[in-house]
DNA sequence: TCGACCTCTGGATCGTTGATCCAGTCTCTG
DNA sequence: CAGAGACTGGATCAACGATCCAGAGGTCGA
């Protein structure tokens, strides 16, 4: 993970991770047996670093904005995620996390199809911000955004109004994710029936 | 995009394109100057198959559902998608779709924060969705899901909310999108304050 | 004490890949 | 018809993931 930190998920070899650990690089096959093992063991690595709150630990709304802010978190903390993310994660980290979500919000009175549908989208949204949002962090997120935006004024014919609001001028990453996980809670709060709160 | 629905994304070498191409692989760095181009190439030809409603049709809100439905619809036909996603998105195609939403919100009244917010929260939504089902649906999705059904079964002392409901075990993909979007849909709705409906 | 056995290591090597060098071909224009 | 620019591709390079195979180190029972 400090190699993939320093240097990305494009500079990692399996000789460069061998040197880096003082071995060789067959020695590496012993312990997996492919390059895509490591790949998923650091993906799973990251989530230890997202806090699951306690059980019973207040309303449901905070217990799982408390989760996925934690889960972004610990995405935009290793932007190489972003690549990774396009492949099963079924680590004991992340399915723990998972879990704790999906016990969460049936604690809290979501009957399915409706708890499916919630963990499904807060995860989705989470993940999809994130990877959003460490693209634009890998190497000089000023640059990349400054150079983007001078391409959507230079077009600004072709696309007016993402020249004039748009992610890419001004946008504040953290208010809009904000934003955006409090739309979602409001239309999951609002999917439970009245009578249907155990502990509301 | 022929070769890489065939055979995905880690089968596609720029001698295998060549040779499908009837050409050298020298010749296509002629007109691209690296892989990455192509692959960026190819994740921006699948918005052509999102449909774009017309302006000025109907109420946003359906305007916006029928966009997103079709952006996961493009993004699920070409599962390799899923792998590129993480990646900067700034092809014609992609922007126009993204210019279309923006505008649509603009003119449905929304004004900032919210307009950003609204259109970085729907992204968000429908990629990290379309990337989370095309993991599942690369080689035999049947077989995928059941394997890890059986884990999750095996452990479920560990995972019990995981193992019972849960993502794997006989979730309708379709159903939980349409849900996740009502939600997100209905609180974005409900952050636009009253008065501000040009044509609701 | 010894030797069979399992865990673990690594130099050498294979086939493949992305990318480049450079000589050559094609086509269009004046 | 000559020259310039657009385009092609065989040969080649360094780097990569992965494997082969010989061997080191430790453990345990006879």
């Amino acid at each position: 993970m400090a190699l993939l930190d320093e240097e990305g998920v494009g500079r990692l070899t399996m000789r460069r991770l061998a040197e880096r650990l003082g071995t060789g690089s067959t020695t590496l096959y012993w312990h997996v047996s492919t390059k895509d093992d490591v790949l998923d063991l650091a993906l799973d690595r990251i989530f230890v670093e997202v806090p699951v709150p306690e059980a019973d630990a207040g309303h449901w709304r905070e217990a799982v904005a408390t989760l996925i802010n934690g889960w972004r978190g610990a995405l935009l903390a290793h932007p190489w995620s972003a690549t990774l993310l396009g492949r099963p994660m079924l680590g004991p980290n992340v399915l723990t996390r998972s879990e704790y979500l999906h016990a969460t919000l049936l604690a809290a009175g979501f009957a399915e199809p409706h708890l499916t549908a919630a963990a499904y989208a807060l995860s989705n949204y989470v993940i999809g911000s994130a990877m959003m949002q460490a693209t634009w962090r890998t190497g000089d997120e000023q640059a990349a955004r400054r150079v983007a935006g001078e391409y959507l004024r230079a077009h600004s014919d072709r696309y007016p109004t993402l020249a004039a609001h748009g992610p890419l001028v001004g946008n504040d990453w953290d208010v809009s994710f904000r934003l955006g996980l409090d739309y979602l809670l409001d239309g999951i709060q609002g999917s439970r029936a009245p009578g249907q709160q155990p502990r509301s």
